[in-house]
Order: structure tokens, then C-alpha cells, then sequence
RNA sequence: GGACGCUUAGCUCAGCUGGUAGAGCAUUUGCUUGACGUGCAAAGGGUCAGCGGUUCGAUUCCGUUAGCGUCCACCA
């Protein structure tokens, strides 16, 4: 029966095997037809040209953890995986390769350069997936979904034509973010902002047909050459004067109106706000309030438009150089002063963002977001933890519409169709070649959608949605979405609101919120500062599961973790604890299977641990259906660790090798020893699946995984709170003993006589092997003690030990009266409790039970100790 | 300017609905104890940021102050 397990856990040896293992048994499939209840996951798709990061290994570690638990809950589970084509990212990518050989994708042309992509794609779409299946991610693989596949993109087609017919999307000409260099416009979200040292240039605005000038402050003296309007507050007493005159532009000469409007504060700047309608969000909400131009000087490439003079084909950056310069010279720049503030970057490349006016597609944010803050209101979508509710009502709340197209090539087209010959446009479920109207030829929009479009409908386009699939039927709504809060805003809301506007229903029930992995000085992992740990070298080094308890211990969700080298090595040792506590159990195993034996049979410290068990079986199950991983497992560690192997397995070990010939008390030991074992296997499993399952199938088992086994359920026959509560007292008192050896330098081969003095003798002639074993005992007798002796009271007891020469008395009557000094303190404290009246009345009963056994006890032991205390300076004398 | 979070042992962090503070790592001491030195045993180390309040009782709830951090926001 027994099996040889190596001496140290090598899971480079065991983790592809058992992965091949579950495939092949079809474990992470998921049946639409069951008759179970589902629980469904979908998979925050990655980038499909990305590497795995620590990121992404925290995120679906967790996603892991709640399958493999609901798994063997008896759910039917399904973890549906995918990548997202990732518009920018990739298109980036791709290009930086074509750039290598000399070429832009403008040299392949739209069509050579799409294929390229989709090479591209083909030779490294698959490295993410490769790199979650080495995590031991049980997803259902035969389901695998691409944000570009057909079904994917029949579902983002869809939704297009009808958001456009319901009015919800429409194009129009309005401010956008636009990334120079990316060339594309941005949606808000893309847009990053960060704290930038600044200027603030005062210029001057002379005022038409008078003497007077008006001085404007501003950031970006460039925009100056669009500016087609002055603004002033309307309180403003200053300048109520100026108000409906026309001021001279300079270095252009353009005349513009000098108006009021409440945006204005007076306080900042001079008060006066040049207004440059097409290039600043806001100026542009006045230029449309006011009637005022708008133009253009800021081409897509970032550079002057050819409107702008002598400034035109500039970059922006440039143009500003000049124009001040220009403007110091002709002396109008008032004052410049040091102002830091924010500027907008875009969030793939870190390029100052440009705010601009174009023709772009949006959606239309007010009625989709309404629901979707009703929803989470009403509780039937549920953020854990809840604090983020806050962040998701404040951006649903003052959301603006979506810009959704993108000037790339990789993506999702937007179907529409235009007529040059009539100047129609048609948005369109089939592609269209000619006009439906004049029969022209009709060509596409060039622009494709924002990849976060796609994403948004990621929980059922992947379940077949616009069709209706049996998957759908069975799996939406999904249960839970795990993700960080970094991408709240990018996917969470807007599957939320297209769940609910396309399906009916919402996409999922709970929001599980994690944080960043951070490095080991609390920094962001970041490429530029190369700081990040691959995950991969990790579960090289250490394996999956080390990683995985790794990510998962001592954090709780929503915040942030550090990642460090120590934190693994910790995770690695427990692993190899588990593997030899196993392979100690195999060992010494003779029965053939992992069932309790009967209850009469079981010594007190095998009831002590099942009831530890079934406590332990009870909590870790709860934890889990409130998300608290870290909780579950450092609870399960503990167990594991201290109560399994460092107590029960050592207390066994008196069983096992007992000279006595006691068959049957050996086969009990080794019944517990494996049933403990078993349990504690299937509750570590959603944590650390490749050693629990390699470990699983070393044992005497029916299934062929642990994957089909199922979860724990907590037994009421297994609390035994009083035995429990025995075997602590002789537990104290081993603890106790080796206190006092080893602080009296004792060496443990070293045995010592004990005597023991109680009114439970029983008891603690029961715990005799258990002295010998742990306490380095040699005979326990409960005649008189000698006059010898060191004297150590615990709950229940007065043990002594002759320890001969060894013995102080000096220092011993010192620690016994420390001892005594401690009791007396304990006992106060108690006692200063049950002398209040208020706690007496107010406190539940059993808090004050619980005060009084502790006030009993430690009386008790106080007496104990007075007795030593006076023999041993009688003997002084 | 809003919102949120954090401040607990030398370090990194747990601590659910209030009832004498925990873990890992680090430190000190001892140990070939028939699974494991990726181990065993023992020890030191905290007025749970400050101040108020509620309560019989507060690290835990409320208010407030300070420091740090994150997100959002139109101060040009």
C-alpha cells in the first residue's frame, strides 16, 4: 500500500502532468444539459499579444481558486477563457515590427497589413494561453473565445446596428481626446492624467477701438492661434465693461468677442479666459453656448494646421516655443509664472493627448447608464467590497458619451456605409457594396471600434449571443467577475450596462475586486522600470502553487500586495510540508481506504483534531462564500501546519510506534491520520490544485481526481468540545515543560522524571506517552515528588520534574514568583471584570461564564504555586 | 475641489458582526527527536498614528486631527 514519495516536493515534475491529466479527463469542461446549478466565470480576456504578468496571475489565480471550489461544491462550473485583440496594443506592435523592415502599415495598405496581424496573431496568440495553463487555471479550454472570432463579432455587429437605430449611437463632430502619436481618437477613459511642471504665460489682448488691453492667462499659448473668443466671469466687476466688446488676437489679428460666462472663475489666472473652442473641452462647451468659431490649428500628427501662418507644419511644442518668443517680442506677454498642473497622456504610449474637434462615433452614455446605476443600487449586482460601489456610482453618475471609434485598422469596422453619389450613409447588419438608394457604389468608415466596445459584451457574445445557444440559456447570467480596479471604468461598467440593455439581464452577480502586485519596495511593476518579477521564472523556481499561495495569503481584497522573493520561499516551504506531513501518512499507512473509524474508537487527541477539522472545514467554507481567500487560506495553513502536523501527527507517532502490541490502536491512528489528511487535501485544493491532486492520488482513493471528489460539509458528530478542552490541558502542560527545559538549557536528550500531581488523574495518565514523546519525559509517577524539583502549574495540574544539580533555587523561587506575579495580574483582571456591575448585567452570559472559569483557573493555579513557593524556601532555610 | 483607502511586532501584512493582539520573514537560544533542516522546540519584540465620543468593555463602531497613498474633477 504504501508509496515512496521523494523526500522534497518537486512540482517542475508533477504540474504538466497533472494538467495534461485534467484535460484529458475532460475536468474543466462544463455541461450546458446539467441538471446542477452553474456557476460561471468568464475570464478578464488578456491582451492576445501580451505576456503573463504578476497581474494577471493574481487575477486568475483567484478566478481558479472560486472554480475549483464551486467545482467541488457541485456546481456545474464554467471558466470561459479568451484574448482580446487588443486594438491598439497590438496594431502598435506590429507596426514597431514592419518599422524594422522599413515599412508602415500606409506601405502594406489596409488589407496586406490586417493579414499581417492576424499572422501576428496566430504565431503569439496562443503564449498567453500557454502561460495560464502553467498557473494550473482550470478553464474550459473546448470554449476558448477571441474578442475577433466570428460569433464575437457578429455580437459587436449587432449591437452597433442597434444602438444606432434605437439613437443610442450617433456620429457627430464634437471635442475628442486625440493621441498624436497613436493617431487615434480616445475615449475619456484612455486618457491618463499626470501632474506635469508648467507654465502659466500672461498675454496680452488688445481691446478694439480703445487703449485697453485684457490680459489672458494660459497653459498653451499655442491653442492662442484658435482662439476665437475672451471670456470673463459675469460678476466679474473688472471687466462687466468689456463684456460684448471685440478684442484683437495677436500675432494673427483675428477679432474676437469678449463675452461673459459663468465658468469663469475670478480668482484664477486675470480672470480672462482666452477660448480655443476646437482644442479644449471646455472652451468648446462655451464656444457652442456662445456661437463661437471653431478652428482647428492642431493636425492629427500634433503639428500647426496650414491655417497658422508662419507657425504652420510646427509641432505644437515647437509653435509654443516660437509663439512666445514672438509674443515677448512684440511685448506682449504680461508675466510668466511656474504653475504645475495636469496633463492628459494617452494611456497606450504616454504622449501628451490633444484635445480636438473631429467627426467621430459615440455612444450615447445618459440612458444606458441609468439602469446600470439602478442595478448596483438595488443590490443585484454586488461589488466586493462595496467601498467600490462609490467609484462605480461617481463615473456612471457624471458619465459622458462614449467615443467608440478608433483610427486604426485593427478592430472591429464600424458598419457604416457611405454614398458619395448622394451623399446617404447607411449603418448596416450586411456588409453593403452599392447605395440601397441610388445604386452608386458605397464605400465603409474607415475607423474601427474601441476595442472596450467588444470587451463590453464579452459575458454573452462568448455564450453565443445574438444566438440564442443552450450555453446562454444555461450559463447567463455569469456569477462572479473577478478583476482589479484599475479597469472598473474600461470594462466593468460598460458590460454592465450592455448586459443589461442587450440581454435584459445583468452579466453577473458579484464584482470581486482585487488589487495591484506590487514589487517588493511597494512600486508599481512597470516595464520602463523594469522592476516586474515574471510569474513564469517564478513557478520555475517554485512552482504554480507556491505562486499561487503566494498571491493569495495574507491580503484581502481590493487592496494592493507586495511581491517579494521571501514571501514565495515561505509558500514553497509550506508545500513541501504538505507533501511530507503525506508522505509521513503513506508511510505508515495499512487501510485501504480514508474513512473515519467508529466514533468509539477514537482516542481523545483524535477527537481532538476532527473536531478541530470539522471547526476548521466550517470557517474556510465560509470565508470562501464571502471572498475572504487570504482568510480561508492562512486558516488552512495554520491547521495544516500547526495543529495537523506539529500536534496531532507527533501524538500519533505514540500510536504507530508503541512497543505494545495494539493493532487496532495503530489502524485508528492511521484511519485519522489519512481521513484528516483527505479533508484537509480537498480544502487546500482550489488554493495549491497540483500538489493537492498529486498528493490525492498517492493516496487510497476511488476517483480518478481530485477535481471529481467533493467539497468538505461540517459534521456534527465531530464536536468534541470537551475532549478537545482535555487534551489542551495536556498540551499546556507539554508546552509548559518545554518552556522550562528549554529556558534552563536542558538538552532534550536529557530525560527527565516528572511527577504529577491532580484531581484528574485519568486524564493525565493518559497523556503519559505523550510527555515521554514530546516533553522528553522518562517516567511520569503521581507519588510524592522529591525535595528537588522544579515546580510548573498549569490548567489542571502540578507537575514537578527533578532536574538535580541543574536546579537553581535561587531561580527558581524567582520564576515562581514572577510566575505567581503574572497569576496575580490575570486573576485582577478577571476579577476587576465580575466585580462590575455593569459588565455583570450587560455582558452575554457566556462571556461572563468564560470570565469566571478563567478567574477559577488561574485561583487555582495560584494556590498551586503559593505551596511551591513556601516549600521551596523552606527548604532554603 | 470631491471620494476612497492606509497608519497594528524590526520588515511585509492579517484580524468577520466590539469581550485579555496574530502570521510570515528577520532576531536570539537549543536540537542528527524513526515525514520534512524548505525542519523541530523555546524566546524576545506592540500604550493596534493622536485626540474626543458611544459602551460594562473599543485595535474593532462614530467624530476629529495628522501623515502617506489611490481614484475622480473644467480652475484656463
Amino acid at each position: 500500500m504504501a508509496k515512496e514519495l521523494k523526500k522534497v516536493y518537486e512540482p517542475q515534475e508533477v504540474e504538466d502532468r497533472l494538467y495534461a491529466h485534467w484535460e484529458e479527463l475532460g475536468c474543466f469542461k462544463a455541461d450546458n444539459k446539467s441538471k446542477k446549478e452553474p456557476f460561471t466565470v468568464v475570464i478578464p480576456p488578456p491582451n492576445v499579444t501580451g505576456q503573463l504578468h504578476m497581474g494577471h496571475a493574481m487575477d486568475e489565480t483567484i478566478q481558479d481558486i472560486l472554480i475549483r471550489y464551486k467545482k467541488l461544491r457541485g456546481y456545474e462550473t464554467l471558466w470561459l477563457p479568451g484574448t482580446d485583440h487588443a486594438g491598439i496594443a497590438t496594431q502598435i506592435k506590429v507596426e514597431e515590427m514592419l518599422r524594422k523592415e522599413g515599412l508602415t502599415r500606409y506601405d502594406l495598405g489596409r488589407e496586406a497589413f490586417l493579414e499581417r496581424v492576424w499572422a501576428w496573431k496566430e504565431k503569439y496568440g496562443s503564449t498567453i494561453i500557454n502561460q495560464l495553463k502553467k498557473l494550473g487555471s482550470a478553464c474550459d479550454w473546448s470554449r476558448e473565445r477571441f474578442t475577433m472570432d466570428e460569433g464575437c463579432s457578429a455580437a459587436v455587429r449587432k449591437v452597433f446596428v442597434d444602438l444606432y437605430e434605437k439613437g443610442l449611437i450617433y456620429q457627430g463632430n464634437r471635442i475628442i481626446n486625440w493621441c498624436p502619436n497613436c493617431k487615434t481618437a480616445l475615449s475619456d477613459v484612455e486618457v491618463e492624467y499626470t501632474e506635469k511642471a508648467g507654465r502659466l504665460w500672461h498675454i496680452e489682448y488688445k481691446v478694439k477701438d480703445s487703449d485697453e488691453v485684457v490680459v489672458c492667462a494660459t497653459t498653451r499659448p499655442e491653442t492662442m492661434l484658435g482662439d476665437t473668443g475672451i471670456a470673463v466671469n459675469p460678476n466679474d466687476k473688472r471687466y462687466t465693461h468689456l463684456v460684448g466688446k471685440t478684442a484683437i488676437l495677436p500675432l494673427v489679428g483675428r477679432e474676437i468677442p469678449i463675452f461673459a460666462d459663468d465658468y469663469v472663475e475670478m480668482e484664477f489666472g486675470t480672470g480672462c479666459v482666452k477660448v480655443t473652442p476646437s482644442h479644449d473641452p471646455d472652451d468648446f462647451e462655451m464656444g457652442q453656448r456662445h456661437g463661437l468659431d471653431f478652428i482647428l490649428v492642431i493636425d492629427e500628427n500634433g503639428r500647426m494646421t496650414e491655417g497658422c501662418g508662419k507657425y504652420a507644419g510646427l509641432d505644437r511644442y515647437e509653435a509654443r516655443r516660437v509663439i512666445v518668443e514672438d509674443l515677448e517680442a512684440q511685448g506682449l506677454l504680461r508675466k510668466v509664472e511656474e504653475l504645475p498642473h495636469n496633463v492628459g497622456v494617452c494611456y497606450r504610449c504616454g504622449t501628451d493627448v490633444e484635445p480636438m474637434t473631429s467627426t467621430q462615433w459615440f455612444v450615447k452614455m445618459k440612458p444606458l447608464a441609468q439602469p446600470a446605476i439602478e442595478a448596483v443600487r438595488k443590490g443585484d449586482i454586488r461589488f466586493v467590497p462595496s467601498r467600490f460601489e462609490n467609484t462605480y456610482f461617481n463615473w456612471m453618475e457624471n458619465v459622458r458619451d462614449w467615443c467608440i471609434s478608433r483610427q486604426l485598422w485593427w478592430g472591429h469596422r464600424i458598419p457604416a456605409f457611405y454614398c458619395d453619389a448622394c451623399g446617404k450613409m447607411f449603418v448596416s447588419r450586411e456588409d453593403l457594396t452599392v447605395c440601397p438608394d441610388c445604386g452608386a457604389p458605397v464605400r465603409q468608415d474607415e475607423d474601427v471600434l474601441d476595442t472596450w466596445f467588444s470587451s463590453a459584451l464579452w459575458p454573452f457574445s462568448t455564450l453565443g449571443w445574438p444566438e440564442k445557444t443552450d450555453d446562454l440559456a444555461y450559463f447567463y447570467p455569469t456569477s462572479t467577475l473577478v478583476t482589479g480596479y484599475d479597469i472598473i471604468f474600461f470594462w466593468v461598467a460598460r458590460m454592465i450596462f450592455s448586459g443589461l440593455e442587450h440581454m435584459g439581464q445583468k452579466p453577473f452577480s458579484d464584482v470581486l475586486i482585487h488589487g495591484l502586485v506590487r514589487d517588493a519596495q511597494g512600486r508599481k511593476m512597470s516595464k520602463s522600470l523594469g522592476n516586474g518579477v515574471d510569474p513564469l521564472e517564478i513557478i520555475k523556481l517554485y512552482g504554480a502553487d507556491a505562486l499561487r499561495f503566494t498571491l493569495i495569503t495574507g491580503n484581502s481584497p481590493g487592496n494592493d500586495t507586495r511581491f517579494s522573493a521571501d514571501k514565495v520561499e515561505a509558500a514553497r516551504n509550506f508545500a513541501n510540508k504538505i507533501w511530507n506531513a503525506s508522505r509521513f501518512v503513506l508511510m505508515n499507512l495499512e487501510v485501504e481506504d480514508t474513512a473515519l473509524p467508529p466514533l468509539s474508537q477514537l482516542e481523545p487527541e483524535d477527537k481532538w483534531i476532527l473536531s478541530k477539522m470539522n471547526r476548521l472545514v466550517e470557517e474556510v467554507t465560509e470565508n470562501l462564500e464571502s471572498y475572504d481567500l487570504g482568510v480561508a487560506l492562512s486558516k488552512l495553513y495554520d491547521f495544516f501546519w500547526d495543529s495537523f502536523c506539529d500536534w496531532y501527527i507527533e501524538l500519533c507517532k505514540a500510536r504507530l510506534f508503541a512497543e505494545d502490541d495494539n493493532p487496532q490502536a495503530k489502524l485508528t491512528a492511521q484511519s485519522v491520520l489519512a481521513h484528516v489528511l483527505f479533508v484537509a487535501l480537498r480544502l487546500l485544493h482550489p488554493f495549491m490544485p497540483f500538489i493537492t491532486e498529486e498528493l490525492y492520488l498517492s493516496l487510497p482513493h476511488e476517483k480518478t481526481s481530485i477535481m471529481f471528489e467533493s467539497w468538505p460539509k461540517p459534521d456534527d458528530a465531530l464536536r468534541f468540545s470537551a475532549d478537545e478542552a482535555d487534551m489542551e490541558k495536556i498540551m499546556g502542560a507539554i508546552n509548559a515543560i518545554r518552556a522550562r527545559r528549554s529556558e534552563m538549557n536542558v538538552p532534550p536528550s536529557r530525560r527527565a522524571a516528572l511527577f504529577i500531581e491532580t484531581k484528574e488523574h485519568d486524564l493525565f495518565a493518559a497523556g503519559i506517552p505523550f510527555f515521554q514523546r514530546l516533553a522528553g519525559i522518562s517516567e511520569v509517577s503521581f507519588e510524592q515528588p522529591p525535595a528537588d524539583v522544579v515546580t510548573i502549574v498549569t490548567d489542571g495540574a502540578r507537575l514537578f520534574i527533578p532536574l538535580g544539580d541543574l536546579v537553581d533555587f535561587g531561580a527558581e523561587l524567582a520564576r515562581l514568583q514572577n510566575e505567581k506575579k503574572k497569576l496575580h495580574k490575570e486573576i485582577e483582571r478577571a476579577g476587576s471584570k465580575l466585580n462590575n456591575p455593569g459588565f455583570l448585567a450587560k455582558a452575554p452570559a457566556e462571556v461572563v461564564e468564560e470570565e469566571k472559569t478563567k478567574l477559577g483557573k488561574f485561583t487555582a493555579m495560584l494556590e498551586k504555586v503559593d505551596e511551591s513557593i513556601a516549600k521551596l524556601s523552606d527548604k532554603q532555610k
